[in-house]
DNA sequence: CGATAAGCGAGACGGTACGTCAAGTCTTATA
DNA sequence: TATAAGACTTGACGTACCGTCTCGCTTATCG
């Protein structure tokens, strides 16, 4: 029963939208940011190439800025979140789909885009809602449920160690300064889980031992 | 004998430049960089601030970005890498100061001047060189130095944990979706020295497992 | 059928021009011209003046000559072209309307243009057809007629007379040596068809015995 | 008494002047104006390539104007006025050496320049002087010559017939609509010194009559 | 079924900033 | 003190997009 609608749209009065030209769009916003940049970017060739013109965009997306939100966020898409029992499969898993995603973003984007939404808190929302948190969330509810699994440590600082994981799919495509294969996201997932320390508890004691030492010549010279 | 010129600069004939100008547009830079962000930001407004004019500011710097980066560069000046025996010590310390630094960056230069770069290699260089590399150079000697020392772990992946630890400041500067204070530096330090599981050895058993039944149950089901 | 639109202008599609805009720029053009001259003329200012912008004029206009040529032009407008049985009376009132309107432009403007325009051959050809045939176009015809009349010499130079007469049109409006009246033109017109000498065949015989003469003594020595 | 002044010169003390710069200077002046017309011309070229620098151009020329203005009359040179009983061939000769040497000046220079002149008095009484004047006073001169000798009506417009003899000269020289050959210019004196017309008392006679119908009719509308 | 209302292609419009160019002036070091 | 070199201020240039507007036309739904 669609009583649902009975208050709902405003009454679809005039010619309706030719939902073709959406599509087309967003399509040819992705080619042509992939063409020519995020910079360079013009709504004119956006416009022109999917048979359309300026006017017909703006009808649907407010600004620049959110027709390049919903191109990447449709291209994006809804990843699958793993959930098997094992942890670190399930972290594995989830930082390769969205670091394959984000590598396939034309490489400029992500940063103009950011900058561009900076002064517009709704549009800020809107880039941190559909490309930012995405990864993050399915990485959040993996870790949450190791934890409640015990397998990590229950006073885990759950912010930090999202970007400590994260850096591996948004900082990367940001940056593009090093690959992220599957065998380096394996690593990665080792290296946080079980730490890069070869003795711990070891580097702690000296450190407690130096700040000591430290504290007893400030007083020395204080003294 | 002006021997003296053996090392010869190339002779500083004609009118020099006014140095005074240099540090009025830098720093007319930063301030309109803070004012209005990167994009709405002009050269023209730049120029006016610092009492000059757009075609001395281009002799300068041959482009709107090599101006930004070199005013950025110029504020990051050379930050100090600590060193003591201490690797908790240096790492917290590293990164600290540059996240201090980067925090105080204005907020949407980082992710379009890096756009802007992208297509110029060697402005991408310089922007590397500048902006992204000091800290982490800072923090890779001191890795090294930590593994030299047996500290850490001698099969290390210095990229990945880079990033792992660099999230703090770059990721973060670009964001903004968190603050990092001091003790959340440290935490993060923990968290990449000793891992975040409570019992490693037991999850690399698990997923072994799992790995094992996924493989026979595919056996299974092609035979 | 669509016959009726066989020779139909080309279709005005889009938003169609805004002819007030064309009047506003052609008159802020002469307004600028008589103001500042044609040095100091800034496009900026018309546009400014006109109550539009640079890239609108530059839409209409392609260049800062067009837009000159085209304003000067329209100022001359059509100017009739009288006809009666006198020939010293349709010279005179040739010479008289063309006279009083080139020496209504602005004063600086016809050489500059002029030189704007040399290199660009299409450019000079449309300111020789508005600008420096019109007037030479009147009085030629006048002479036509006044030959087929019989009050001619029929073996008339054209363009060495039409110089010689319109010489009171442009050579005084970019000069401005010297006041052209009625009276004046009134006298031009009575040196052109009478002449200026007392007694022209005495002259010509004077001149014939001179040559001979010289053409002697040059045997003479050679001799 | 200024006897004491005159040895007087401002006694040349410091490094003299390069006499040599001078000619470098007009000679590179006129050959950038030769190949790259009176637009597009830039004092740095000519500079560059008199090997020598703006400011030392500016200490001799006050403006561009002053150096082209230089460079063309320096061009001009003193051109003789030649005088034999002849009227016939002194205003032939005169016309012929004149339109010779202006011919030879680059196209698009008069007018422009003269145009920059406008707004500066003095300026532009060196322009008259030094370009516009010569060939009128010679022709003046040889004019009054014929007067004297009884050659032309004593009642003479001087300015008048300049303009229309002149024509040949510098309007020629400014619009470049046509040649000026011996053959033309003898043309051109013959028909100011015998006139153009068959019948020059009839006309008059004609265009009496006609004025006084107008009158009439004029008359007959009034009353 | 015809009025109404919106969608649409096209392109004009007022803006803003761009990066470039040349003018004419100044400030050095050198001759 | 003139010169060579080049930095400097000034101001306009012509271009490129922006985001909005005004048309004439098409395509729906509603009265």
């Amino acid at each position: 029963m669609q009583g649902a609608s009975e208050s709902a749209r405003p009454a679809p009065v005039g010619r309706p939208r030719n939902s073709q030209i959406d599509e087309a769009v967003l399509c040819a916003t992705i080619e042509v940011l992939e063409e020519t940049g995020y910079h360079r970017f013009a709504l004119e060739q956006v416009a022109r190439r999917a048979g359309t013109t300026k006017p017909t965009i703006y009808r649907r997306w407010p600004t620049r800025q959110h027709l390049v939100l919903a191109a990447l966020a449709g291209r994006l898409g809804q990843l699958p979140v793993p959930d098997t029992s094992c942890t670190i499969c399930d972290l594995a898993e989830c930082l390769s789909v969205f670091a394959a995603a984000f590598q396939r973003l034309p490489p400029d984007v992500l940063g103009s885009l950011l900058s561009d939404c900076a002064d517009n808190p709704d549009l800020r929302a809107e880039f941190m809602n559909s490309l930012f948190d995405p990864p993050r969330r399915a990485v959040e509810q993996t870790l949450l449920r190791a934890i409640r699994r015990g397998d990590l440590r229950s006073d885990l600082d759950l912010d930090l160690t999202l970007d400590q994981l994260g850096s591996l799919v948004h900082y990367r495509a940001l940056f593009r300064h090093a690959q992220t294969t599957d065998a380096e996201i394996e690593r990665a997932v080792e290296n946080m889980l079980c730490g890069i320390a070869t003795d711990y508890p070891a580097l702690v004691e000296h450190n407690r031992r130096l700040s000591a030492e430290a504290q007893a010549h400030a007083h020395h010279i204080d003294g």
